[in-house]
DNA sequence: AAATATCAGTTGCATAATAGAACTAATTAT
DNA sequence: ATAATTAGTTCTATTATGCAACTGATATTT
């Protein structure tokens, strides 16, 4: 694949994808915030070939998305667990399984809801909102470019 | 690589990454949120190749993201406009770029700002929120699995 | 109107990421 | 003590992508 890198791009998003890795780092992610801690939960639930978790793990180990972390249980097998940082990749995950749940939904519907915890309700649709919080109309987001400072919309189809 | 296929997954991330394509898909995406509309706009703002670009965008047209639609202008060459499914992207869009900004931002700053268009303010973090419009801790999300109704918290580190 | 340049690809070859299988040392269970 | 599991490593095969050259259709210039 030649692997184009997309890090010196000044574009936040190519950024974040190249950061991140890949498609199964996203699945990774996704399983560690879902309480998988081990080399063993990760393969067993994504069918990722062995060597392809082991680099996909130090790349997030290495990039600070993920850390080893010392056993609670007194276990000598390392575990890995997210940081900060890639707790924060939650408003992703989200907003890619909440398209997904409309737009390519599964037959037997999602395998697995995301939820207000206390209330035990369906989370609402994560969406732009203003200032106010109210949420926004695609065509009400704009764009500004750093360089000239021209302004312009976002869909401007 | 043998293409492991995510689409049968159950789950609604995996299938939106396999319905998506690929990283360069998002970035095709978010070139046509920008106003990117012909081949030639997308291979230069990328720098793809252009046979990847054939492929991703016949792929990005098959998955009812993109569609072909007659130019404007009256140019007999072929357009690509998002659909609203392509569109109802911009939340995860949106998330993977604040995220970059925050968490891997370039020297010079991002190159774009997403922006409330008629304010001219920096768009609000997007992020969960409860029914009432309130911003959720991470560890306020839930989960519930639909085949076993067990009921188990996100971010379980 | 003819010539030239641009556009939107296609084709063929090279390379990198991933799949898949077999192997291994360390840890855990029996 | 023995067996099984875990967390990898190493090897080869396959696929996606990169890169360069080519092509027919459209658009621009002379």
């Amino acid at each position: 694949m030649k692997a184009k890198s997309f890090s010196e791009m000044q574009c936040s998003i190519a950024r974040t994808l190249e950061h991140v890795g890949s498609w199964w780092s996203l699945l990774i992610i996704r399983d560690a915030m879902m309480g998988a801690r081990r080399f063993k939960h990760f393969e067993e639930s994504l069918g990722i070939a062995k060597n392809t978790l082991t680099s996909r793990l130090a790349q997030l180990v290495e990039g600070g998305i993920l850390e080893k972390m010392v056993p609670p249980d007194g276990s000598k097998h390392e575990e890995y667990g997210l940081t900060e940082k890639g707790r924060e990749l939650a408003p992703v995950m989200i907003a890619l399984a909440q398209w997904g749940d409309k737009w390519v939904a599964h037959e037997k519907g999602p395998s697995t809801e995301i939820i207000v915890a206390d209330t035990g309700m369906k989370l609402p649709r994560i969406w732009p909102r203003k200032e106010n919080g109210e949420i926004m109309e695609l065509s009400e987001i704009g764009m500004k470019r750093s360089n000239g400072a021209s302004e312009k919309n976002w869909f401007t189809n």
